[in-house]
DNA sequence: CGTCGCATTGATATCGCTCAAATCCGGTGG
DNA sequence: CCACCGGATTTGAGCGATATCAATGCGACG
């Protein structure tokens, strides 16, 4: 089998791998059956949902090329949620034995997993904080301060605007608006889907 | 050392460990310094602030009793935000090396923490499909179906509803005239801090 | 008692949601 | 090459849910 790799792709795991083909909106696993595979994401994305009582959907995450999908239901009974491919993707899995022996028998795979899911704890965590805000604008700066890079927090969105304003749990009308209102302020810069913070003048800055 | 537990610190790194009482405001670490312990919250809150240049600070967690906090230090050389009690605190301490050592050599451990740190990822990841609920009913709707316990989602409210109303990301006053308006409407049954469901006629329940 | 914090309810303001419409842009087919 | 289409982006108007401000009751605690 021609197996290309995603160069997160733990290189032990390779032997045990499959690959899938997916279509954007294609099942990859539902909420409620057993875990059987791990997943990787080399190519697309793919989300992980839940729905509500009317249908809604709510985005729990959207898995990128090089992340790994649904670690938390690797020793749970079943998935709690569903995955679906938000657009056409490329997805390796392994057998959950395949991989549970790994996690034993491999010391450096072991070490390199639990900062993977810590990882994925720290923004989950940093999500929930943002969510916690009241405010539109504050969501955004909280978005550019903890992930954007550099001194100017510079954040390359990478999705489309209507995705981010899901992500910050707002309707995309809502998150144009800000980002209009911040740009007019002088508090962010807009390069296309590129954003960063203006203002570096302090006010308390004495002399 | 009296060493009292908090049932979701690991038994394995107890004989390791050590008290801390922190006062409020009083600081855990430091952003760039490097990581030498790895920290649990006994109780009290101890949060995690990153701040911006203007000296704005953006809380990234608010940990609360039974978590651990920067688990992901364990792997990078300096911690990326400072830590302070947002009250007077209780917090446990083991040094990174021990603890590493005890990852290493203990694979049941290895094997606890592990899942551990998937169980928090799913919990935080359910905190985020909470918050990105519009009304306040729905909150709780989903508080209760995610972990109210029995047929009837029964939930004891171990806070004050002051700090449920926060965790939700709500005001308290919301959250109070949200209970009493489902209340009200027999959607929920409340004795004191005692929350259930009381009628399940949700055609498509999950569970 | 007096104080402090939680719980509760009322009145009002505000921000984001909803519905609606115009524009832009890339892709697709004639 | 151009007309068309679908989705993303953007702006407008109005409404409603939640925040905010304010007042009161209540229980704990010194």
């Amino acid at each position: 089998m021609s197996l290309s790799r995603h160069p997160g792709f733990p290189l032990a795991l390779q032997p045990c791998v499959s690959r899938l083909d997916l279509g954007a909106t294609q099942q990859l696993f539902r909420a409620g059956t057993p875990p059987r595979y791990i997943h990787f994401v080399e190519e697309g994305a793919v989300r992980l949902v839940r729905h509500g009582r009317q249908g809604e959907e709510v985005v729990l995450h959207d898995a990128r090329p090089g992340e790994f999908l649904a670690e938390a239901s690797l020793d749970s009974s079943r998935y709690h949620c569903d995955a679906v491919a938000s657009q056409p993707s490329v997805v390796l899995r392994a057998a959950k034995a395949d991989f549970q022996r790994l996690l034993a028998d491999d010391q450096s795979f072991a070490r390199s997993w639990m900062a993977l899911l810590a990882a994925q704890l720290r923004t989950a965590r940093a999500r929930v904080e943002r969510l916690s805000l009241r405010s539109a604008e504050e969501r955004v700066r909280h978005l550019l301060l903890s992930e954007g890079r550099g001194s100017r927090c510079e954040l390359e969105i990478t999705s489309s605007l209507k995705d981010l304003a899901r992500r910050l749990g707002l309707t995309h009308e809502s998150l144009y608006r800000t980002l209009a209102r911040m740009q007019k302020d002088g508090v962010i810069a807009r390069e296309g889907l590129r954003l960063r913070l203006t203002k570096d003048d302090d006010p308390d800055r004495m002399t």
